[in-house]
DNA sequence: CGAGTCGTTGAACGGAATCAATCGTCGTGG
DNA sequence: CCACGACGATTGATTCCGTTCAACGACTCG
């Protein structure tokens, strides 16, 4: 686990909680690779977790010995805020893919929402967003058609952005196959319904 | 929409959010039947919701003049917790079937969170717990085996309550169609892997 | 230079969706 | 108060489409 603090701390695409905590905080780069585990279940809960590049696994041993998956983090997203309230973490987190993070100490963003109530309603407002994105993406996969599934996700994200996320993970994020996903992505692009450039793919008209 | 505050206020079954609401504010009883709105994509937000019966869609419409069904909210659901940060709805609520709710007055959840920080901490958890179980929710519904989908579900919850949710919303909930859940949950019950009571549904061993 | 991964395409299969029909129950309105 | 409509639960038959397995080129990173 490196210690530094390296550029590609600066040069993540921006995030509202990890942009306020990195301007009063000191934020820590780490640097995993595949196999690695970034915290284990029932540690007790030292830090918080931005996903910058790669992916991670959180899955849960249960009481019948069984492994539950409880969710692939990719690019972009934060792990672990949820146990910024309770004592251990509740699930182990396994790197799948080379990945680059950047952690905040518990007791310190603790103590910073202690010291400011504006960053609490902030960090309120994010939480409440992020429950409606997460309310959209399961009702997506409600939807049996490949195509269809795909349109709705883009009509609610407004657009797809791949520079940060590649066609495997969004694939993987609405539930499909990454081969049905190119190959549905094909066929929508063929019938003038999507265009897509190299960083972008949106909806015609 | 009726305004009495009825019994069946009390006799929920227990919300963090809801109990702590309903003690210190007064909550609002509506009554709305089928075909209803609760509330209309761009209205100003005045109040959020708690669904305590039926079932609630909440839908927006795109630029290009498509429907995005948003959510689906089935009994113990929130409504419009996430609106409790902007001005306007951002989606509209439409009733399914026959629905009961508690409301609470924006305004007045506002005063009282500005009032105590602890709610406001309290309001954290419980918004990060829903964040974990939306993303396990999303995680289940990439497993492509029905019987295997429900089984990670009742790993994860331990166990289903069925006295508040129709195996129909538990199926849509977990993305299988009723007719697939219905058949799965018997042959699971005839392999002896789970064991249903007119209450529950839970694993065996 | 080689390992690993992403993007892509092909062929075949299987399992969940779909359509359909029935029964029981609950609420309700005439 | 009872008949009717609506909906949940259930089972059957069939279809179809997304998954799965497989193979390949391109590219990146070490």
């Amino acid at each position: 686990m490196s210690e530094t603090s390296p550029e590609y701390i600066l040069e993540r695409m921006s995030h509202p909680l990890i942009d306020e905590l990195s301007e009063h905080l000191t934020p820590r780069a780490i640097s995993l690779k595949k196999g690695d585990f970034l915290f284990q279940q029932g540690q007790s809960v030292k830090y918080i977790y931005y996903l910058l590049q790669g992916r991670i696994t959180l899955n849960r041993s249960t009481i019948e010995g069984a492994k539950v998956i409880l969710h692939v983090a990719l690019a972009g997203d934060t792990l672990a805020e949820a146990s910024l309230f309770s004592e251990q973490y509740h699930c182990s987190a396994k790197v799948d893919a080379t990945a680059k993070l950047i952690g905040f100490k518990k007791s310190e963003v603790l103590q910073y929402l202690d010291s400011s109530p504006q960053f609490m309603k902030q960090l309120l407002a994010i939480l409440a967003s992020q429950v409606r994105e997460l309310r959209s993406l399961n009702e997506i996969k409600n939807i049996r058609s490949a195509q269809e599934r795909i349109l709705a996700y883009i009509r609610i994200e407004n657009r797809i952005n791949i520079e940060n996320l590649s066609l495997k993970d969004i694939a993987y994020k609405i539930g499909l196959t990454h081969e049905t996903f190119y190959r549905e992505l094909r066929k929508l692009e063929k019938s003038g319904q999507i265009s897509r450039s190299d960083s972008m793919i949106k909806l015609i008209i």
